[in-house]
RNA sequence: GCUGACGUAGCUCAGUCGGUAGAGCACCUGCAUGGUAAGCAGGAGGUCCCCGGUUCGAUCCCGGGCGUCAGCUCCA
């Protein structure tokens, strides 16, 4: 029989052959596993199919086949050392596996090294993995027997028609549908890494389980960048590196919202500022709105119903009131107060001010995930047809503002959620209008169903960071029904009363988590044109501390962030200081430069410009930060 | 919100088998007036998260609360 390999041509192989055959055949030692199609098959599988892929660890499935593995790894290290645990799932993740069990008596993290040990053993004993079709009686009566209530439970929910497998490694059989490696002794490095809680199947009434994850690698150098690029993201924390760099803080009195210091406010404005330029030329008008409204306001546009227990509720003399959680109703009112023309359409806000949303207390997580934060939030009001004019601009405005700070973007369609109002023939309108954009721009993206707002289907934008992190950071609702529910109109070319369509977008999302999420991309030394201070004067000596300070004043009058460190400590402790405060430029002032009317110029990073006149300097600079320069030193600095 | 762990100086952390605490960095002062990542010496700084309980005595043990962290769920 004749296969075809993707990459490798075609292979000629007796009757009876397996995918090990094939691979070996080709020399292919890395292959973990085939894909044909979208099936994904094991390499002890009798070869059937006409043309495949071979899956190494470097394809995402493969990845995933290697993993899940491990899961069994581990699932079959923990039953030798408590018999008695019963087992729920054990899937691959993006970054390793996890294993939901429920041990007899709690374990904890220093427990973890036992049952590694024990999984070493099972690799080093180098088991063949099976895979056996079974009855659902067959399996409903082997897992009663095996004590596994999890696993009968799962059986119990599968489709009549389900195909139920089992996967064998020596003594530990699992029910699984696979695929696997074909033999445990292939997960050459593994580790677990801690353990947590999780409900069975996300549910908070069932028993708590354990949660135990773990990575693994085929090699002890994989697995070691792999922690290495842990320990990375930890020095990069913006929990550590925030208030390290005197940016934001917060206090217990105030879980969920930031004080933002002078310095990070800096940083704040300027990406603030760098919005406004962007948006102000598209015709977005700022506003202000308020920011508690009576609970009838919450009625009106669906938040009392859908939204409510996000949000924060009051009660002032006999009156309920609830905190903003989002402005687009304030931004509906403001619409509403005169009769609008279709000549005024697109009418396009912009706010910037405060939104609080009660997130709930286990969810809050530094500057990423909080209570309080502002949005370069805007509400368009446009005819239908404008529909496809208005999301192409949000879209440019999403490609400019990741552009301009080196972060791929990928793009979310996620349309209507269980819980939502309006009528279906709405949201069939509005989900074929935000997917046609998509369609038209020739943009790749990926459906979420069920991930839209309760008032219309959006498109989610998912920025990736210089260590290859993901983060959810932008988006752009289309929304049909607050303009019903507010009862909105304009006044078009024919003189009768429309309906407008509404378009929410927020482009950097929350400015919270956005400079979270800019601390760690650049870890914590930015770019020139966001560094909260730019440039630091460093007088050798007091008898230069006069002249620093007429430099400070022509540097400040052009525009720039200066400080002066003009304390009594040698240049070399000051420098230091300024690299650890990631100070972009360390301007020198000794005698020479007093006499020469120059400063001496130090980048970030070490690198020596010498002595400039104090008007190039400045010109420079001002010429980096208006193009947004991304320097100095801007990908995965070393920090020392 | 749920499960678990943790909470000591501005930061990172030690310590007290129950007798009210210490280091490094940061900060302040003095000496040294200095040339590109730590000069020398000294000083100040604590409600050991909060409230109860046990005890002659609690930062330590117990209970409750708050907060943080790791997850679950949720999400910008």
């Amino acid at each position: 029989m004749r296969v075809d390999v993707v990459g490798a041509g075609a292979v000629e192989l007796p009757e009876g052959a397996v995918y090990a055959d094939l691979v070996a055949r080709l020399g292919a030692e890395q292959a973990l596993a085939v894909a044909a199609g979208d099936q994904v098959l094991e390499l002890f599988r009798p070869v059937t199919a006409a043309s495949v892929r071979l899956l190494r660890f470097t394809d995402a499935k493969g990845r995933q086949v290697f993993r899940h593995t491990a899961a069994h790894v581990l699932a079959q290290a923990v039953k030798r050392l408590y018999p008695k645990a019963q087992l729920a799932i054990g899937p691959a993740t993006d970054e390793g596996f996890f294993y939901d069990i429920l041990f007899p008596e709690p374990i904890s993290s220093a427990d973890l090294a036992a049952i590694e040990a024990e999984m070493a053993r099972v690799v080093a004993e180098d088991h063949p993995v099976s895979r056996q079709e079974i009855s659902r009686q067959d399996a409903l009566a082997w897992f009663t027997q095996a004590g596994e209530p999890f696993k009968v439970a799962l059986i119990e929910a599968l489709r009549d028609d389900a195909v139920i497998t089992t996967y064998r490694q020596g003594e530990f059989t699992d029910l699984c549908r696979g695929p696997h490696l074909a033999r445990t002794g292939l997960i050459k490095a593994l580790r677990l890494t801690n353990v947590a809680g999780a409900y069975f199947q996300g549910n908070d009434q069932g028993p708590m389980l354990q949660r135990v994850y773990g990575t693994a690698f085929p090699s002890d150098d994989e697995l070691e960048r792999h922690f290495f690029l842990i320990e990375e993201a930890k020095r990069r924390d913006h929990r550590r590196l925030g208030p390290e760099l005197d940016l934001f803080s917060f206090h217990d009195v105030a879980p969920g919202f930031a004080f933002w210091h002078p310095k990070g406010l800096a940083l704040y404005e300027a990406l603030v500022g760098f919005s406004r330029s962007l948006q102000q030329p598209l015709g977005y008008q700022e506003v202000s709105t308020p920011w508690i409204y009576k609970t009838e306001l919450w009625q009106t546009s669906g938040h009392a119903a859908h939204f409510k227990d996000n949000m924060f509720l009051m009660e002032a003399e006999g009156e309920a009131f609830g905190v903003k959680p989002m402005n687009c109703p304030g931004h509906c009112l403001l619409f509403s107060e005169t009769t609008r023309s279709y000549r005024e359409l697109p009418l396009r806000i912009a706010e910037y001010g405060p939104l609080t949303r009660r997130e709930r207390s286990g969810t809050l997580h530094g500057l990423l995930r909080v209570r309080g934060m502002h949005q370069d939030d805007t509400h368009t009001f446009l005819a239908p047809e404008q529909i496809e004019e208005v999301v192409a601009e949000a879209l440019g405005l999403v490609d400019a503002i990741y552009e301009a700070f080196a972060m791929p973007i990928e793009i979310h369609f996620s349309t209507r959620p269980a819980d939502r109002m309006g009528e279906e023939a709405l949201w069939d309108r509005a989900e074929a209008a935000l997917e046609g954009v998509l369609k038209e721009a020739g943009r790749p993206y990926v459906t979420d169903p069920g991930e839209g707002a309760f008032y219309g289907p959006k498109l989610d934008f998912v920025a990736t960071d210089a260590l290859g992190r993901r983060w959810q950071v932008a988006t752009v609702q289309l929304d049909f029904q607050l303009p019903i529910r507010f009862d909105l109109h304009y006044i078009d070319r024919d003189g009768r009363q429309k309906t407008p369509v509404m378009v929410h977008h927020a482009i950097m999302g929350s400015l919270e988590r956005f400079i979270g999420v800019l601390v760690e991309h650049f870890a914590g030394a930015f770019p020139l044109w966001l560094a909260p201070v730019q440039v630091r004067l460093l007088p050798i000596s007091e008898a230069e501390h006069e002249s620093a300070q007429g430099v400070r004043a022509t540097l400040q009058a052009a525009g720039l962030r200066v400080e002066l460190d003009g304390r009594n400590e040698k240049v070399g402790y000051r420098i230091r200081h300024a690299e650890k405060d990631k100070v972009p430029y360390v301007a020198v002032i000794g005698q020479r430069e007093v006499e020469a009317g120059t400063l001496a110029v130090r980048e970030r990073g070490g690198r020596d410009l010498g002595a400039m006149p104090v008007k190039d300097f400045v010109s420079e600079l001002q010429h980096k930060v208006a193009s947004r320069w991304l320097g100095p030193g801007h990908h995965a600095e070393e920090s020392r």
